[in-house]
DNA sequence: TCGCTGACGCATT
DNA sequence: GAATGCGCCAGCG
């Protein structure tokens, strides 16, 4: 790893704002990929969380709409909505209860 | 160096 | 509601 010192900062970045999310929350790959400074760049996302290190909670962030990207055969999305309901988040199917997704943009991330 | 791939997003059909 | 296409661009072979 050497030539990843650029983009490794966004990793970074990304996987900074990942634990910023609070506990009970989510949030989606898009505006997790404009809170890190990489805005249309929601893939980047997918890419950090996929190498991302363990003790990330991967598991609050969905796509747009709070839908679960996983296919319902996957282990992958039977784990993740076991750890989001573990936290109190509601899941209908893949997708999670708007209360949850709620508008993220407000809830969260709220600069002062 | 070039080209394909991809934990996505959004619009359209 | 589901499927398809296009766009964004960083990794990796």
């Amino acid at each position: 790893m050497q030539a990843t010192g650029t983009s490794h900062q966004a990793l970074q970045a990304i996987w900074k704002t990942v634990r910023a999310i609070p506990r009970g929350q989510v949030s989606s790959y898009g505006t997790v990929a404009k809170r890190a400074g990489l805005p249309g760049r929601a893939r980047l996302v997918g890419y950090a969380l996929k190498i991302a290190p363990s003790g990330l909670p991967w598991h609050r962030v969905v796509a747009a709409g709070g839908r679960i990207t996983f296919p319902k055969t996957s282990r992958q999305f039977a784990e993740q909505r076991k750890r989001l309901r573990a936290e109190g988040v509601e899941l209908t199917g893949g997708r999670v209860v708007s209360e949850a997704s709620i508008s993220l943009d407000e809830l969260l991330w709220k600069r002062p």
